[in-house]
DNA sequence: CATGGTATGTTAATAAAATAACGACAATGC
DNA sequence: GCATTGTCGTTATTTTATTAACATACCATG
């Protein structure tokens, strides 16, 4: 039934979803693929198309009904079975995320922190803990988690992602400026400084000529 | 000379800045495509290709020399210039880059955060003012600064945005979660939780089948 | 100083993504 | 009811991106 989705499309899905929950909290009940494409600015082929990965679920002659094609997309994006999530590293970066509500929101919980640093260790982010790596490992075998936010410095990265892998972690969210595949892992890099390099670069173009 | 450069090639840009510099970091003096290729994991057609954008600087039967390599890279993303940057937007990811070493090795400076909390404005982050919000027009007219980071929260990010760009900023790097688009504005919208959704779709194919 | 091997820049081929076109079917208005 | 309009799912086309092929140029070696 379902075809290959490709990257492109799973980048897409996340927006839709955004949208479509604007939609519905603005109290618009059916939309066609015409206008969800002049809100998105994308074209209505693509949408169709993309839907239509997942077999389609719109009607002929309506459009799609708002609430039920996000909830459609919720449950392709696999929202709705909710997520226990640690986060290894306490800095700047790990601490932000930990105290990011609209994670919450969407089903992802976030039970746990881990660093080394004796200053923060014993500590708590919000209400969460903040444990020491050592007690990682089993952390992970009594403890149900699903995702793994990494946020150590860059020369560790390798290392903990390695060592999370072994203990059972199939996901992981890497926020350490290495790029880290793994076996029996998904993985998804977000390099903010190539992200900041990227606008850098669209400014001086943007300037330049 | 330049052809037009895409989207693709952009996004690659950083991540090859990225790669040179740790081999340089550890002492590679050459490299052909064919080994940067096989570290980066990708085919060396794709690296010549990207590198033929913008004239190509290897040398046949000997590769490319990785700090020339580098520093030209540098020199195309618009590195080595600096840039002043200002975070709107004092709350935990607004903070959390604010303190972010990686940005200062590149030349990227942290001048200012604005918020409107009264519990934060006033205070600062390392040795970064808070300053309200109220002075941001202000601030801007008065000091040089190339790129706003909009880490507000979603309601605010549209208004908060907008303003940024009547005040002449050009490059905005968006943390909330909604696209901006402006005319005479080049924006990054980062979608943190896009990022985590995807991941999750991810997660769950690979589980799934 | 010639000669062979190497790795480039570039052009050609393939693959993938985005867009457009179209036939079918439901909803709406007359 | 029946025609007409709207909008989907799907197939075809176009565009873009990636990979492969190749001819040329340069380094290294004897």
């Amino acid at each position: 039934m379902e075809k290959r989705v490709s990257e492109a499309v799973i980048r897409r899905l996340p927006r839709y979803y955004r949208y479509l929950k604007m939609l519905q909290g603005m109290g618009v009940e059916r939309i066609s693929s015409k206008s969800l494409g002049e809100i998105m600015e994308t074209t209505a082929s693509q949408i169709r198309q993309d839907f239509n990965c997942f077999g389609g679920f719109g009607q002929q002659g309506y459009g799609y009904h708002v609430g039920e094609l996000k909830n459609r997309i919720a449950e392709i994006i696999g929202l709705n079975k909710g997520y226990q999530i640690i986060v290894v590293g306490a800095g700047n970066i790990g601490q932000a995320l930990a105290g990011y509500r609209a994670f919450l929101q969407e089903g992802y919980e976030i039970t746990a922190l881990f660093d080394n640093d004796p200053h923060v260790v014993g500590g708590s982010v919000g209400d969460i803990p903040v444990l020491p790596m050592d007690d990682l490992e089993r952390f992970i075998q009594r403890n149900r988690v699903d995702i793994a936010i990494l946020t150590v410095p860059e020369q560790h990265a390798k290392a903990a992602a390695q060592l999370l892998c072994d203990a059972g972690i199939r996901a992981i969210w890497n926020f350490a400026p290495v790029d880290i595949t793994l076996e029996n892992l998904v993985c998804e890099n977000v390099q903010l400084t190539d992200g900041l390099m990227a606008l850098t670069y669209k400014l001086n173009a943007a300037n330049g000529q």
